[in-house]
DNA sequence: CTATTAAAAGACTAAAAGGTCTTTTAATAT
DNA sequence: ATATTAAAAGACCTTTTAGTCTTTTAATAG
């Protein structure tokens, strides 16, 4: 569904997430390990993120990343546009330029309320609410966003 | 929504059958222009096809690509199975290995369906309804499979 | 003040996707 | 038979994605 890149992404902001809730800031070492991918890449695509501000970081000892409390949930939305560009699932199914209602390829019908979905989901979703939701019973499954 | 390779080649199968209503047998050149496609890559993707047992051929004069009317519509999971592999639209929203109904990751119960609507809309639309559906009121509008 | 810790910066490499081009093979019209 | 046409084969190139590693900068604990 996404690139790796992107998939990286969201697990380490959800990750990260989850940690603050317990008041820890993990670094890019737990995080690699947590969720299942490479330590430098992890690292490379976390600084991105910090940069591109969506979430703080801090060096040296009990350094770590963290999300600033002030600001608004995150849409994964906004994550994968930043990362994928501007492009993700507005195009026509059938890699057309030019498909609308009055114009549709022959998969317009039945593929825009797939894309209207896709849409939704990435727009409701935020990384705090996902955060939240692997906290089934109020405790949180150990190993969840490894791959 | 897919990779330009399938792109290509699905749009130029669609074409392909269109001409062969018309009992017309398309060539590279003719297909690539149509398409909206590189020549030298839609080439080679078309010979892939025809490789893998999709369509047929024939060379020199008066050649180029057909189908075999004996065999039975081709759904496009098959093209894009053949050209993106088998893990397409099987896998985790979230890109996990481990997400199913029983430890889903927090994406799955929203995914899944989306998931299953993909799945029906490749195995249920295959070449040749697609080049009919291009028939709208008895003529095929010009240019339309042009990207 | 200094050793340690951890993120930031950025150079570099590998693999996959996307694309180009030339040469060879085969069909057929003349 | 042969010139012409068009697909087949395959070598190459470019860009993007994915991943690795070293050096630098900054925070803080002692």
């Amino acid at each position: 569904m996404f690139n790796k890149e992107t998939e990286y992404a969201l697990r380490g902001l959800v990750y990260v997430q989850v940690q603050n809730l317990k008041g820890l800031k993990p670094g890019i070492v737990e995080i690699s390990q947590e969720i299942d991918a490479p330590l430098f890449y992890t690292g490379k695509i976390m600084q991105r993120l910090v940069k591109q501000g969506f979430l703080l970081s801090m060096k040296g000892k009990n350094g770590g990343f963290f999300f600033d409390e002030k600001k608004d949930d995150l849409p994964i939305r906004n994550v994968i546009q930043a990362i994928e560009g501007e492009k993700t699932y507005s195009g026509c199914g059938f890699g057309l330029k030019h498909c609308d209602d009055l114009r549709p390829c022959p998969l317009h019908e039945q593929y825009a309320p797939i894309r209207n979905s896709i849409n939704d989901l990435i727009t409701n979703n935020t990384v705090q609410s996902l955060a939240r939701a692997f906290k089934v019973g109020g405790d949180l499954l150990p190993g969840r966003l490894k791959s």
